[in-house]
DNA sequence: ACTGGCACTCGCTACTTACGAGTGCCAAGC
DNA sequence: GCTTGGCACTCGTAAGTAGCGAGTGCCAGT
């Protein structure tokens, strides 16, 4: 398959106006507004070539070209110039960063930033428990039958549960289980923790094995099974943008998904090490997102990474923009993340 | 204005064909779907009447009419049947509710039982803050220059947040400070909050002065300023059923509008006792909801109030229907949290 | 290998026509 | 005096037609 160089300038040139323009794009307008040295005529033919491989498309016979997901792939891999962030990005973001109080405060500033910059829609994942270590668990009384548990992990994330004891406890006892549990579990990673619970019962005194018992089953359901992730989304406005045309006709099934806490976690969640990743219409594994583009990066403080962040938008989209923003807010975050 | 018992037995009509069928309904059609008893002329004679005062409109010369939003207000205050619930609505609110372990997980099974059995865009607001009493004060030591405080409100909300001291504190102090912050507002209506604060100041020992005030600073921004309140939302995807004809053509403003907190909270959190409210079209506040209803109701333990949920649709909406589930789902929440 | 020329395709717009649902009005009837 | 059947009228929708033009593929010439 003889790709040339030409033929690569022809496709980019083919997504960039395209991607700008909404509009397929003809062999004409193509040499009109990129300097490529050739006729038409020559376009058309690289063009026919470039639909014979699969990466380019035409809507209808007497129309111009539209750039196939595989296209974008091409494009996104090979074609793509990194676009640096302008001034006014940079600036957006820190200050749109400084102040955050909070993680839930950052977590959302960041969702909405990103959702801004990229005018497309965001997802941030909060640091993944499972990536975290305990740095206190906090056991408060309410009753002498009830505990609120209150778990601190050393990413900001911060849990509670109400735990309904099936035993009466006094005060002192709490003094003790709250030792045993910090004692057992501070410092420990939280995806270590299920095999730690059950000595956690042994070894308590005879009397609290009981309320250590249902103690460490909540611990397990709230830390381990039940949210244990969770994720923030903003921007699902900017899905409206470019009329109703992205997203083959309905908004409906991406709406749908996007309500799925579950799916917004497999789509932003499985981040490899310190890569940008891609995910470009077919080859997302959501049949409700398959005509839509995700690009994602994960994050954390350092070069270690607790979560993952990203947008989700038409295929049409601005690739090496909206990398670029996911990337830089990424890199930001983490470096937020540090300072804690 | 002459709206005798048969004029407003039309009206009723045609706001159930067009809720239901979602076309401008004729004269011949309603005879033909209602028992009125005349014939489509005298219908007509009627329909002229509502038009002239104002309740329903015809979108062109030669179509039927549509209700306007008068014409629903009209409906929902004085035509309405109460539409009781369904056993399996019944037996569906039961099991989606039982099992919620935690505030949170009451709030986000509401929003989504609602958005379902509504087949509309469903908001929850957490028990708001300022109807809530101190349950505990509770101050966490992460080192010797940071707390993490965490409120737990007698309504189950617990909030919690970080605090940087500007004075290292021992493990002594931070006894201290717990014993004091709870003494004085433990049990407190968190309204009753901001005066207190300045006493739990002037109060403690010199040397704690630095920590308690800086930790009373943050309470209050935590407290009553920054996420007083809080909403959930679910269903965004039932925007998009009935194509994008409810709505005047575009879910944008829409969509915009769900994603700003204050908003919804405007929306759904101004509660008066008891009453389920309903919002037609223009009689919404908010000028990008103006194409849209809202039906309402505050929740809460027993006959008091600590809190709003509702559902947000087209005009173009099952009134008696929405009414009734909403009504519902607030008796169950309030039900529930009475348990507590 | 590139280019200009050319016939061809086909979606889009504009225009016309026909249809029919629905109306308002009026004169007649209960 | 309300109700009713009749009837002319309006007007949005669907279907059909024509012309335009962007864009194409192909071919012969350089």
């Amino acid at each position: 398959m003889g790709l040339d160089d030409r033929k690569l300038e022809v496709l980019r040139a083919i997504v960039e106006d395209y991607v700008a323009t909404q509009e397929p794009v003809g062999s004409k307008a193509l040499v009109e507004r990129h300097q490529l040295g050739v006729s038409p005529a020559t376009v058309r033919n690289d063009m026919a070539v470039l639909e014979e491989e699969g990466y380019i498309q035409q809507p209808h016979t007497s129309a111009g070209r539209v750039p196939t997901d595989r296209g974008y792939r091409l494009f996104v891999d090979r074609l793509s110039r990194v676009k640096p962030l302008s001034q006014a990005e940079r600036r957006a973001i820190e200050r749109f960063l400084v102040g955050a109080v909070d993680l839930d405060d950052v977590v959302h500033r960041t969702v909405r930033l990103l959702a801004q910059l990229t005018r497309q829609v965001a997802v941030v994942q909060y640091p993944s428990l499972s990536r975290s270590s305990v740095r206190h668990l906090e056991l408060v009384p309410i009753s002498t039958t009830r505990l609120m548990v209150v778990m601190i992990a050393d990413t900001g994330r911060v849990e509670q549960r109400l735990v309904e004891l099936p035993t009466p406890v006094r005060f002192d006892d709490v003094t003790d289980l709250r030792r045993t549990v910090n004692e057992k579990l501070g410092g420990r990673r939280l995806s270590d923790v299920p095999p730690l619970v059950q000595a956690l019962v042994d070894e308590s005194s005879p009397a609290l094995r009981p309320a250590m018992s249902t103690l460490s089953t909540v611990l397990l359901e709230t830390l381990v099974e039940r949210h244990e992730e969770r994720v923030a989304l903003a921007g699902t406005a900017n899905l409206t943008r470019g009329g109703v045309l992205d997203f083959q006709g309905s908004l409906r099934p991406i709406l749908e998904a996007l309500e799925e806490e579950v799916i917004l976690l497999k789509l932003i969640g499985e981040v490899e090490p310190s890569r940008t990743r891609v995910l470009i219409g077919d080859e997302n594994e959501i049949d409700n997102l398959r005509s839509a583009s995700v690009v994602r990066a994960g994050y954390g403080p350092g070069s270690t990474i607790v979560g993952g962040l990203g947008v989700l938008g038409p295929t049409r989209m601005d690739y090496p923009g909206t990398i670029a923003t996911v990337r830089a807010v990424a890199r930001y975050v983490g470096d937020l993340l540090a300072q804690n």
